[in-house]
DNA sequence: GCCAACGTTGGC
DNA sequence: GCCAACGTTGGC
């Protein structure tokens, strides 16, 4: 299974928000290389969720639960079928949120996608990073 | 709030 | 098809 980071403003839509609702459709990616990633993702693949401009950390897990689809991109000045979402659930959040500063402080962490392409709002995660993150996110 | 990095756009 | 200008993102 392949394993995804995948970051969110916590104003606009926090991993809280994902528990609350109890799965969500992941919409408004509007980047190329996201949108790859995106289609890439399959049934059963699990996903970091990343808070940026608040707090700045690794808060929970995720899983697929469709696979990409079109992002309709209601109110947009954009055609319906440039865009695609998947749907995704939560799994459960870490104990001890993994801090953006403990990635960079980390031998193996610091690079990772989300360090070298800080812009990239979703990123394929290797099983040993994935690993790593998991251990500090459990204490 | 500032600024660096990066993606996108548009003129040539 | 190249590249400069511009807009947006996101860390600080």
């Amino acid at each position: 299974m392949a394993k995804w980071l995948m970051k969110t403003e916590p104003s606009t839509y926090s991993y809280d928000d994902l528990v609350k609702d109890g799965g969500t459709h992941w919409n408004g990616v509007r980047n190329y290389a996201a949108r790859l990633h995106l289609s890439a993702m399959k049934v059963g693949d699990q996903c970091l969720i990343y808070h940026s401009m608040g707090p700045k950390e690794i808060v929970g897990i995720a899983e697929v639960t469709r696979t990409a689809y079109p992002d309709p991109c209601e109110g947009e000045d954009e055609p319906a079928d440039r865009w695609v979402m998947v749907d995704i659930k939560p799994v459960r959040a870490l104990k001890k949120p993994v801090t953006l500063a403990t990635v960079k402080a980390h031998a193996l962490l610091s690079k990772m996608e989300l360090v070298r392409q800080s812009r990239l709002s979703v990123c394929p995660v290797k099983p040993d990073e994935w690993k790593t993150v998991l251990a500090l996110g459990n204490g």
